[in-house]
DNA sequence: ATATAAAGTTAGCTGTATCTAACAAAAATA
DNA sequence: TATTTTTGTTAGATACAGCTAACTTTATAT
């Protein structure tokens, strides 16, 4: 198995493979917040264990198996946000810290667990595609609401930046996953929408704001 | 914070000072199978943390804050095995191995919710005690069945033998925590004992396993 | 094309938690 | 009491995962 420093590589690896086509031993080192040579080190001894492919000043790659690896990670962690949020209660924004820790839990049974507790859930409470047992990720395609249209009316389905400042500002206008939201006007200089929630509540949201909510 | 491996220290150094008055070196090298040696060094890191109290060649001794630590932990155990038992439905031979990874999980909040989705309980799956918030266990003065009288019908508080082996079989004759037991008639030879177990199921407990059931 | 900056690598150090081998003290036994 | 056994300690090695300092390679800019 392997541990918990290597689970983290693991899941670094696969989100900067999602964001980048070339992935860099500074970006992992910035991501980890650890220095380069330490990545380095790490990145030849995962090489070694055939979970990603390394040759000296190229770009860093996944195996297939360090795909898997990171895929099962990310499910542990989305399936611990969902429980965490759905069976436990806990708010968008408290759930990520606590998932962090839960996903490094080694238990099949723990996990299928909490998969049927939640009906094989496809999304976590972010919106994030949950990997299913075999590390096959459901698909939506999503778009960000700075893409849409005036006078439309588009669902929520995801959101792209995880601050419990950000969550916590959605919670206080009742957004969640699943919500409402019309374009009622968009402002040309600086991108910003007036937007109907929930068919309720009257906003603006700034042009952040919209690039980060993820449509339906 | 007490790293992951200090915890488990303080884990058996408290479990220790409840099964004998003297703890020593070599017990703690038992319970957790690593050499005496590793032991020795780590006694006086935690000596200088001030968790215990250890002078050369004597008798090791938690201090009161070793104690809160370790009694802190178990609380985190405890209402893991519950919370697994529960709200996730595993069978009681099954939560220990998982509480053994989730006690370490740090985050107040996560295990105040397990509490309060618990009803703050006293006891876990095994009926062993769960100190509260401040440290403070709730008491139950239980008897060992080897010490019951015959005739007499009695209520299982806990088991003595938490193996997942023992445990299974207990659960194939529908023994649980709150089953009655009735002592039908003691083998003076062998000390094992004929029961009704419910009210319906007859059978017979060895001398071990009635040493293992703790009633109220 | 060359100089500079940025990124990557190597070498070697640190702290944690483990180990083995050798030695010392305490306890048990003869 | 003397000897042996058990337990405890010290010293020194190892693996892991981090670090800094120094150097190399690649990329960027002049």
């Amino acid at each position: 198995m392997a541990s918990l420093t290597e689970e983290n590589y693991l899941k670094v690896l696969y989100r900067l493979s999602q964001d980048k086509q070339e992935i860099a031993v500074k970006d992992i080192a910035e991501q980890l917040d650890i220095k380069m040579p330490t990545v380095n080190s790490m990145v030849k001894k995962l090489a070694q264990k055939k979970l990603l492919k390394y040759e000296k000043y190229k770009a860093i790659e996944l195996t297939e198996k360090g795909r898997k690896a990171a895929l099962y990670i990310l499910r542990k962690h989305r399936l611990s946000e969902l429980f965490l949020s759905k069976v436990m209660g806990l708010g968008w924004e408290e759930v990520h810290d606590i998932a962090e820790q839960i996903e490094h839990i080694q238990s099949e049974l723990f996990f299928n667990r909490i998969d049927k507790m939640l009906g094989n859930p496809q999304f976590d409470p972010h919106g994030e595609p949950i990997p299913d047992a075999n590390g096959k990720l459901p698909v939506h395609k999503t778009f960000s609401l700075s893409d849409g249209i005036i006078k439309k009316k588009y669902k929520l389905a995801g959101v792209n930046n995880h601050d419990a400042s950000f969550l916590k500002y959605l919670d206080s206008l009742g957004v969640s996953i699943g919500s409402s939201i019309e374009i009622k006007e968009v402002q040309d200089f600086d991108k910003s929408m007036a937007v109907l929630i929930n068919g309720k509540v009257n906003t603006i949201f700034s042009c952040t704001v919209c690039s980060n909510l993820l449509m339906l």
